[in-house]
DNA sequence: TGCAAGATAGGACAATCGTCCTATTCTGTC
DNA sequence: GACAGAATAGGACGATTGTCCTATCTTGCA
């Protein structure tokens, strides 16, 4: 509300509208209203409606990589900073009750756009992945770090996409019980099966 | 390829394309070009776009309620059932790969849509919820098996949209691989935790 | 053979989309 | 206070959308 720049604004509000109606359904009026500009104005600031998509993505990924960091800082131990992880579906539950998981969606749908960036979005995929594998590297399960990553990002979709159809947020509360049993047996021992 | 409808060509044709790009993102165009028809005729078999959509999702849901009753007669044990829900993982993982799942992205973009069919196409959810948990209670899962139906459902979903944004079949063999453990350690003992 | 009903084709329609253009207003510098 | 460039407003554009209308063709029954 104070040096953000317009640009800025422009991406904030589609970024929100991306995820609560999807991109192809976010039309440039839908934006104008919220950011209160004249429609015809967006070309100064972005020469197409993609760009205003690969800006979002782009602010989307510098996010996460700045939540993650700050995960690192705080969390001591590998498996707090995993526990944080699953703590997104709790933080965020609201949200992923109504419009699902904000990746997961936006991915899906590109893909059936076979939009052109589709690898961009797939990047704050990757993001997770290689952080929670390096997570579980550290903790020691060096040869199946990445199946183990690869599984709780899945755990995680599946929890938003049903959460959000059944519109059930004790559900999400259910699975995430069951997603810090899982971690707590990934963690005690010392060699077990993957998932 | 006989005694089929012209009502039954554009609803088979209009499955494929609202799996493969979506509902919104399909045109009409589009289905007259897949069905050979003219454009305007289409409103002598459906008086909308909405109620070509709620016909995909009767005939989703008829072929599915099919399906599942002959798995009720092929599967002498509920556990053999549970494999076959969890096989279509595998025998669909082509499809998957490239499209996710019919089930949960179709949900979940009318969801984003907010469109008035959403509680018709969460019904295809439900049918797998509750067919589930009638096998999970045949298996003696009295007091959990909504809740055991639910997770596995959730795993399935999970599964096809990462498998999906990251193009990978090899996943998919890998995460069911995991689901067939999870399913015989629900079986065997008696009482055990939900997940 | 004649005729009503079923089925189809093709185009017109208003609305909306992303895009683009031009005139106007704001802002900072000399 | 004048002036250049950044920023904005508002409308025009061609294309596409779902929808609707009417003329034409096909089919089955008397």
């Amino acid at each position: 509300m104070s040096d953000k720049t317009t640009r800025d604004h422009i991406v904030e509000a589609a970024d929100q509208l991306f995820y609560r109606r999807g991109y192809e359904h976010t039309s440039f009026s839908d934006i104008a209203d919220a950011v209160q500009i004249s429609r015809g104005n967006f070309y100064y600031h972005f020469k197409s409606k993609d760009e205003i998509l690969d800006a979002v993505i782009e602010a989307r990924l510098a996010n996460t990589r700045k939540m993650l960091e700050q995960w690192e800082i705080e969390g001591k131990q590998p498996v707090d900073r995993i526990r944080s992880f699953i703590g997104i579906l709790i933080a965020n539950r609201a949200d992923i009750k109504r419009y699902g998981c904000p990746v997961g969606t936006l991915c899906t749908e590109l893909a059936k756009l076979n939009h052109p960036s589709q690898g961009e979005a797939n990047r704050l995929f990757t993001l997770f992945r290689t952080w929670l594998r390096r997570q579980f590297e550290l903790l020691g399960r060096k040869t199946n770090a990445d199946a183990l990553a690869l599984h709780l990002l899945a755990r995680s979709q599946g929890i938003a996409t049903l959460a959000s159809a059944f519109h059930d947020e004790k559900f999400i509360k259910q699975e995430v019980r069951h997603l810090y049993d899982w971690l707590r047996s990934r963690t005690k021992s010392a060699t077990r099966k993957t998932g």
